[in-house]
DNA sequence: AACTATTGATAACC
DNA sequence: TGGTTATCAATAGTT
C-alpha cells in the first residue's frame, strides 16, 4: 500500500523497522476501533514494540475484556447451571474502581498491583521492576472521534444489552495496568477521560 | 475501502454486521501477522464476535505472548537485580509442553486448565463451562505462507536474538487456552504444525 | 513529520 | 456462505 509493494519479511534496517513499526501499530488499532464500533464487540491487542515495549488497545477499554475472557472459563460462576459464557462479563464484580487518563493510570500502577494474583509481600519487588519499565515510543495520539462516559450499570447488566451500547474508548501505553486486573479480582473500569 | 464509504457506526443489520465482522476480523488479523513479521515484534488480538464468542491472533503464538506480559511484573524474576522487562521472556521456564495444530488444541484444553491459576478442585466446573462455549464462525484460514517451527532454544535465549527468529503464526480458535496458561505457569509453546 | 503514488482492504453484489 | 469488483483507505518511499 505504498509507492512500492513490499514482501513481508523482516525489515532489516532498524530505523526503517522501527517508522514501519509505528505507522502499522496506528494503522492496526485504528481498525481494530472500526471493528469494535461497526460490530459493536469487544477487542483488546497487546504487542510489543522492536524495543521490548509493551502497548494496548482496547475497546471498551482493555481490563474489561481481558476479565471478560479470564471469567469465561472462571469456575466462580460455573453454578449458575447453563449461563452461558456471554453472561459471564455480567457477573464481574463491579468494584466501582475508576480509572483517569493514560498518565494517571501510569501512576495509579503501584497501587493497582496489590489487587493482583501477585502476593503482598511481593509488592517492592514488582514496584523496582516498574521503575525500569521505561515507554520507548509512546507518542501515538487516539484518534477516537467520541469518546463517551460508559455507565457502570451496563457491566452490571446483560452483556447484550451492554454491546449494543459500548463507547469507543483507545489506549496506548504500558500494558502492565492492562492484563494485572485479571485473576483474582475482575474489575469493571468507568473512564470518561480522553 | 468498498465499493461507496461508510460511516464508522454500529452495523445495524444484524445480518451485515456479522458478514462485516468476518471479513474485517480477518482484515485485522492479516495486519497483526504483518507488523509481527515486518517488525519482528510479538503480538496478541483477542476479539468476542458478535455472538459473543472469542477468537485469537497470536505471534509467535497467543500463550507465550499473554506469559511474556504477565511476566513483565512477575515478582519471580525481580530478584535479577536490573533484568530489564524485555529478558523476562527469556526467562520463562520452557516446560517444554507442545501444542498440535488448532483442532488439537482444543482438544488438550481440559489437560490445560490444570494448570493454570485455577484450582484444581474446581476442574469439573470448568470442564462444564467449556462445553458449552461453542464456536460460532470459526472458519477462518490462516493466510500465513510459511509456519517454521520454533526453536525451543530461542525462548531461553535473549529476546533479542529470539525476536529476529520468530516464525508466523496464526491462531483462531477458542481463547481459552490463549489466556489460561498464564499466571502461575507460564508455558512455551513449540509448534511447526500448520 | 508531511506528502502522494500505489498497493491493499473491503462494501456491495452475486 | 464464499467469490468478484469497484472504491476507498493504509502506507512505502520520499522531502
Amino acid at each position: 500500500m505504498g509507492r512500492r509493494k513490499i514482501e513481508i519479511e523482516m525489515v532489516k534496517d532498524g530505523s526503517t523497522r522501527q517508522v514501519t513499526f509505528s505507522k502499522r501499530r496506528t494503522g492496526l488499532f485504528k481498525k481494530a476501533n472500526e471493528l469494535a464500533t461497526l460490530c459493536a464487540v469487544q477487542i483488546v491487542i497487546i504487542v510489543f514494540s522492536p524495543g521490548g515495549k509493551p502497548f494496548s488497545f482496547g475497546h471498551p477499554d482493555v481490563e474489561p475484556v481481558i476479565s471478560r475472557f479470564l471469567n469465561w472459563y472462571n469456575p466462580r460462576w460455573a453454578g449458575d447451571d447453563d449461563a452461558g459464557p456471554s453472561d459471564s462479563l455480567a457477573m464481574v464484580p463491579a468494584g466501582g474502581i475508576d480509572q483517569g487518563t493514560t498518565g494517571e493510570k501510569q501512576r495509579r500502577m503501584g497501587e493497582m498491583m496489590g489487587r493482583l494474583l501477585v502476593q503482598d509481600q511481593r509488592r517492592d519487588a514488582i514496584n523496582k521492576r516498574l521503575r525500569s519499565a521505561e515507554i520507548e515510543d509512546s507518542r501515538y495520539k487516539p484518534s477516537v472521534d467520541e469518546l463517551c462516559p460508559v455507565e457502570l450499570e451496563e457491566y452490571k447488566g446483560s452483556l447484550e444489552g451492554l454491546r449494543t451500547r459500548l463507547m469507543t474508548r483507545m489506549d496506548e501505553l504500558e500494558v502492565s495496568d492492562a492484563l494485572l486486573l485479571l485473576a483474582e479480582t475482575p474489575v469493571v473500569v468507568v473512564d470518561g477521560g480522553a
